[in-house]
This record gives C-alpha cells, structure tokens and sequence, in this order.
RNA sequence: GGGGUUGUGGUGUAACGGCAGCACAUCGGCCUUUUAAGCCGGGGAGUGGGGGUUCGAGUCCCUCCGGCCCCA
C-alpha cells in the first residue's frame, strides 16, 4: 500500500479493487455453481485424526460467503466465512492456493464475498475447517462492516440501513427467516384446508372494512383521487357472493395513523373468510395457523417473551366481553350508568359520546393490558360492529372474536353479517361521536349490492402477522420484523459540502 | 401534538467547562494451525446542522434535523 495519510478506508478498499482486477480476476465475480450451505457442511462427518497419525482427508467441499474475520499468520490465513446458514472458518496456506491465491488472500477485506474449494478437517484445535486449495473472488465491499466484536447496536442505523444489520447481526436475519416461516405455514395451513389465495385492489374509492383513517393517493388518467385499502374484507365477502367458499389474502394494509412499537403505516394482515362457518370455525382456525407456525419454528409452546413467558399450548382459553368487563372492571356491558362512572374515574372522556363507544374506551383502558393470553375475547356488544352478525338470542350481542396476547390485538374475527338490509342501515346509522375515519360503518352501496346477490352465512378473520411475529419471535418492536419500517427521512441540512446529494442515508 | 432522553473517526465507546482519548477496523513491519490471534510502528474524527454564553463548549443556553421511550 502506498503510503498516503489521509486517505479513507473507501479509497483503500478502491485500490485493493483495481490490484485484483491486475491479478486477472474480476473483482464483481459471477456466477459460482454448485456450493453448500455451510449449515449442511457443517453436518459432514469429518475423519479425526488419530494419535500421532495424520487424519484421512475429508470431503471435498464448496461454500461461498462473506469474510466476517480475517487472522493472518505468517503464511497461513484463518477466514471466518458466514453464509446465511452459518459460519464456518477457512484455512488458506500459501504453499496450498499458489502465487495467484496469495496474492489474492492478502487483498480480501472484511466484507468481501468470496467462494471456497477445499476439504473439509480440523485445525490442532479442533476447529471444523474447510482448508482451502482454490479461492473465487465474487465481490468487492467497498465500505467497511462495523465492528466485529459488537456489531451495528444503533437502532437507527440499524433499521436504514438493515443490510447492514441483516448481515452483521445473525439474530436480526433469524427474525426474518422466521417471518418467511410464519408465512410459508399459513399458506400451506390455508390450502390444506381447502382456502384459494386471492388478491384485491389496495387501491380503492371506498376505504372500508376497517375503522382507520386512508391514505389518499391519485390516479392522473382518470383524474380521481383513490385510498390505499385499510382492509382487504369488502372484497373477500364479494368472492363470498362468487362462490367462492374458502378464500384468502395475505397482503399489505395501510393505515394513516399513528406509528408506535406496535403500529407501522402499513403491515401485513392475513383475511380469510369460510362460507356456511361461523366465528367458532375461525378460532379453530385461528389456533391451527398459530401453532402451526409455532411447530414450523421449533422451540415448543412455552415461548420466551422478555422476561416472561408465553404458553402457547391449545386449547386457549375463549371468555366473553361481558365476563371480562365485569372482572376487571366491576361493570356489566348494559349497565351504562356504572361504566360511565367507572370511565370517569378512569379519566376517560364520556362527554356527548355514545355509550357503547365509552364502553370500548373502558375496556381498552382496564381489560386489554391484563389479557396477558393467548385469550379469545368473545361476544362483543353489537353496536361496536356493525360488519358482523348478531346472535338470534340476543341482537344485543355480536358474533366476533379478538385473540389477545400480551395486551396486542393479534386477531379479529366475526361471523359474517350476510343481511343487506341490515347492512344498509348499519352503513347509514354512524355511531354517535365518532368521526367517519375512526366507524367502521362506511357506506358502500356496490357492497350492499353484493350482499342482495346472497352472501353465503360466513365466518371471516383477520390477523396481523407483524405482531405475531413479535410474540413467537420475542421482538419488542413492530420494527424489528419489519424489513424496512418507514422512517423520518434525513433532510439535507444546510450546510453540508462533504455531500452534494445532502441524503446520507438514501432509503 | 406534549413530556423525557439521545446523536462523538468506518464501528463500539470515553472525556469535574480546560490539548477529543481508548478498542476493533485500517496502513507499514515480523510470524505456516489461529480463535475478537499476538508483538512493534503509523494515519484518521473537532463531537447531527446553525446560532449564543464564556478567556475557553462534546459538555451550558436557544433553534433546527434525526432516533428511542412514555403520553394524546
């Protein structure tokens, strides 16, 4: 290396690049057939050596992957190799790889993704190795990793740049394997079950389905404004209408609301609805896809989650919002005059608003904290609801389920109202003091329509497969399962010469 | 929107208001079985942006930009 002061760890990694290019090797690589998970390396049996013998060679090997340590000794260079699998050491001898692999090895940088021929072995010490006869150089990094010992710790820069993270942080791409596993299980539960996957607009002219405030988005052609969909329900019970009887969508919602450790602007909600089901079919369902997921996971139903623990085992318990009212609360749902008494000890605004919204308040404020769960909360009143079906004995109360966990709404689930004049008239009569975005009543006439065609009786659910990710994968954060959660972007900042661009941190 | 807290070389961190230091990484040298390899030597930040108080500001004040937590 020359000796130039001042020079930046890119600029050094720049000329590193051009002395490959000189050695006859692309420093971009290409395309490297063949190689071997390091996991499933790692699972070879390898020959010990004996006492004083030399060992029998062990298996051919190929791996490929991203140096994370590099220990030079003399002529011999240990490497840490870490593919997405695990991690696995390198021994390269200059009398084994020849002049060109030498020359090639002092030039890898932490970071650098190279390709390994070699045989499998142990070190004097006892480490598993691959020792190498032949390295394929297939990337340069041209920005140094952080540091090897702790890693990338800041949050922030953890989830902007959460390549970074991914790579440097074994636990952070675990999470997202493990989502990818969640995922993988519910479908395949769903088509066990008979469910067809479908997909509906995430944009629409009327956000329902939800009780959320859209965002608005525009179309230049037909010159109208649209919503991104808060909820995919309206067009799942059309399919109802179609004939088609079991049908689902795993697909992003997006909600212009507040953002907090449980709450980004868009998520990932799994809807499904069964034709002649009911709510009690969906919890059955509902267990199935969670410990499905849990078995596809490993690590059994008594999961960690912070300094708690969860038990997961079925079957959950299912207590109705009357019961939970009245235990943790004192009051009984139709008892108006108590729960605002009790809603104004608590501090919760009752002024001009109707009583059932005052109930939910009430609920929310005393009983969602203490349903630690997992717990299905049954039979809410119906005024809260006005998508779902009543019960025959008691018009008062609604068939739908939510399955807490934690305090978290996890899962939301009815037996489909299938009456369009009820429909119609639950979509004209707004709860009283609740503004349009936070009612989940919005009028949609071409739904009404629909539902005069026959609905199927249904059951439909709902579950926020971000939080479920955080309780089976104990992350405190909405964000830390989410790829690439929304953030702030960094303004440019006014005087800032080193960066014409004046975006550090490009999203 | 309100309150609290936080931002220091590439990364992880330290600095009673008093010369911005340490570790890893990096650069040069030695070393054929290391384990965050070791040893010797070198370079790199003026502390998120802007302003103020002070003889003197990473530290105190104001403001702006991000992050985190709590609340609405």
């Amino acid at each position: 290396m020359p000796e130039e002061p001042r020079e930046s760890l890119e600029a050094v990694r720049m000329e590193k690049l051009r002395r490959i290019a000189d050695l006859g090797l692309d420093p971009w690589g290409g395309r490297f057939d063949g190689h071997q998970a390091v996991a499933m390396v790692r699972e070879l049996s390898v020959p010990k050596a004996q006492e004083g013998q030399q060992a029998e060679p062990g298996p051919a090997v190929r791996v490929a992957g991203r140096i994370v340590l590099k220990r030079g000794q003399g002529k011999v260079v240990f490497l840490d190799l870490r593919d997405w699998t695990e991690r696995i050491q390198i021994f390269v001898g200059k009398k084994q790889v020849g002049d060109l692999g030498w020359n090639l090895v002092e030039l890898l940088d932490l970071g650098d993704l190279i390709g390994v021929d070699g045989t499998l072995g142990y070190t004097k010490t006892g480490e598993l190795t691959v020792f190498a006869s032949s390295l394929t150089f297939l990337s340069k990094s041209l920005l140094p990793p952080p540091e090897k010992w702790h890693g990338l710790t800041d949050v922030e820069q953890r989830y902007r740049r959460r390549y970074v993270d991914l790579f440097t942080n074994p636990e952070s791409l675990q999470t997202f394997l493990g989502r990818s596993k969640i995922i993988t299980t519910f479908r395949k539960v769903l088509a066990e079950k008979g469910f067809v996957e479908v997909e509906t607009p995430t944009m629409q002219a009327i956000a329902g389905g939800a009780a959320a405030r859209p965002f608005i988005t525009h179309h230049n052609t037909l010159d109208i404004d649209l919503f991104l969909r808060i909820a995919p329900e309206l067009y799942l019970k059309r399919l109802l209408v179609g004939g088609m009887e079991r049908v689902f969508e795993i697909g992003r919602v997006y909600r212009n609301e507040g953002i907090s450790p449980k709450h980004n602007p868009e998520f990932t909600m799994l809807e499904a609805y069964q034709a002649y089901g009911d709510y009690h079919a969906m919890m059955d369902l509902t267990e199935a896809l969670i410990c499905g997921s849990i078995e596809a996971l490993g690590g059994g139903y008594q999961r960690p989650w912070g300094d708690s623990t969860i038990d997961f085992t079925p079957p959950w318990p299912r207590r109705t919002y009357a019961e939970l009212l009245a235990e943790h609360a004192g009051v009984d749902p139709l008892d108006f005059a108590s729960i605002k008494a009790r809603a104004d000890e608590k501090g919760i605004a009752t002024e001009g608003k109707d009583p059932n919204v005052v109930t939910s308040a009430l609920f929310e404020e005393v009983v969602e904290d203490r349903l630690t769960g997992p717990i299905f909360v049954i039979d809410y009143p119906a005024a809260l609801c006005p998508l779902t079906k009543r019960k025959t004995s008691n018009p008062a109360v609604a068939e739908r389920f939510e399955l807490y966990i934690e305090g978290m709404e996890l899962a939301n689930a009815y037996t489909e109202l299938n009456d369009p004049l009820l429909q119609e008239q639950l979509f004209r009569s707004q709860l009283a003091g609740l503004p349009e975005e936070e009612s989940m009543a919005k009028m949609d006439d071409d739904f009404v329509r629909a539902l005069k065609h026959a609905m199927p009786p249904a059951g439909g659910l709902g579950i926020g497969i971000d939080r479920l990710c955080m309780i089976l994968m104990n992350r405190p954060s909405i964000r830390d399962v989410i790829l690439f959660p929304l953030m702030r972007p960094r303004s440019p900042g006014p005087a800032d010469p080193g960066d014409p661009v004046g975006e550090p941190f490009p999203s």
